[in-house]
DNA sequence: AAAAAGATCAACCGCTGCTGA
DNA sequence: TTCAGCAGCGGTTGATCTTTT
């Protein structure tokens, strides 16, 4: 049957945490580690319930979290992956590395929102000279529609490269011969990540030998890469790139593929993706 | 100076998928 | 295989702070 119960419900304290608790609560995780939550009460005398023990690391107590105002590059990387991801929250502030999914939830709530909501009433784009009007110097109405392509490409390019035929023909590309195989060193946000592992993964399954060491001659590769392309380019222009601790390099069409994701983010992030990548990707560089 | 209105954000609630017994 | 707890997520609330009238 079930668990036994992780907090006893009568005597639970709600509302506010004191600097006491804080304390407590920190100790416990510098003794024991972030993750099995339910013990938390039992082992801090704490009269919280595991949940908002969770809650309160997090989003607060968490170190590397940066407080205050948030810069218009994070404002500007907030409204683009909302419009591509949606009410995503937790997978936005994966990008967002010192920002917690609460912060990012409220700042969208508090603030975005209402100044998209503004600028959308407004037939004349204004020049209030914050971050969505200051786009380069272009017209947000210009910059809605790049974006707007840019998701749409995006979006066209994962069902196409999602639905990946392995029996299609050898395109005009296939002189082209020297395949190496994916070389990551670290890639932290779990879940993009691991879209973007099995997306390429995908991929690299319709090579005969890819696991094999050295290039390869497999010319059935080029016309999936070309399908994927745009997809990787949206993430590399759109996504990745704002974030100065990832590099996502695609080259190709030079008689190589290569698509490096190099080492950054957090030493948790980074143990945690060691563990998720293993799961999904048995992958093996041949610069290794 | 005080009251009202608006803004902010930490914390809670409820749901979902996963996992262990 | 079933069932209940756990962890994580997004939506919402409400206490507190700030601005406006």
């Amino acid at each position: 049957m079930g668990r036994p119960p992780c907090c006893d419900k009568m005597g639970v304290k709600k509302g506010p945490w004191t600097p006491e608790e804080d304390i407590m609560l920190v100790s416990f995780v510098q003794e024991h580690g972030p993750g099995n939550w339910r013990t938390v009460p039992t082992h801090t005398g704490l009269r919280r319930c595991s949940k908002s023990c969770r809650l309160r690391w997090t989003n607060y107590l968490r170190p590397g979290i940066k407080r205050g105002s948030f810069t218009d590059q994070e404002e500007k990387m907030i409204i683009q992956l909302q419009a591509l991801l949606g009410n995503k929250w937790a997978n936005i502030a994966s990008y967002l590395p010192e920002r917690t999914d609460n912060d990012i939830k409220n700042y969208w709530n508090t603030h975005l929102k209402k100044k998209l909501k503004k600028l959308e009433a407004s037939d004349l784009y204004s020049n209030d000279g914050h971050c969505l009007s200051s786009l380069n110097s272009t017209s947000r109405g210009q910059w809605e529609r790049t974006l707007q392509a840019d998701i749409n490409t995006a979006k066209q390019a994962l069902k196409n490269a999602c639905s990946l035929d392995k029996s299609s023909p050898i395109s005009e590309y296939s002189t082209v011969t020297d395949v190496k195989p994916i070389n990551i060193g670290c890639y932290p946000h779990k879940k993009e990540g691991k879209c973007l592992l099995l997306l390429t993964h995908q991929v690299l399954k319709t090579l005969p030998n890819y696991s094999n060491n050295g290039p390869e001659v497999i010319p059935q590769i080029i016309p999936n890469i070309q399908r994927l392309r745009p997809v990787l380019n949206c993430l590399v222009t759109t996504i990745i790139m704002p974030w100065p601790n990832i590099r996502l390099h695609l080259s190709h069409l030079n008689r190589q593929i290569q698509i490096n994701i190099l080492q950054a983010a957090t030493p948790e992030a980074t143990g945690k993706f060691h563990g998720e990548s293993r799961k999904w990707m048995m992958m093996k560089s041949p610069c290794q």
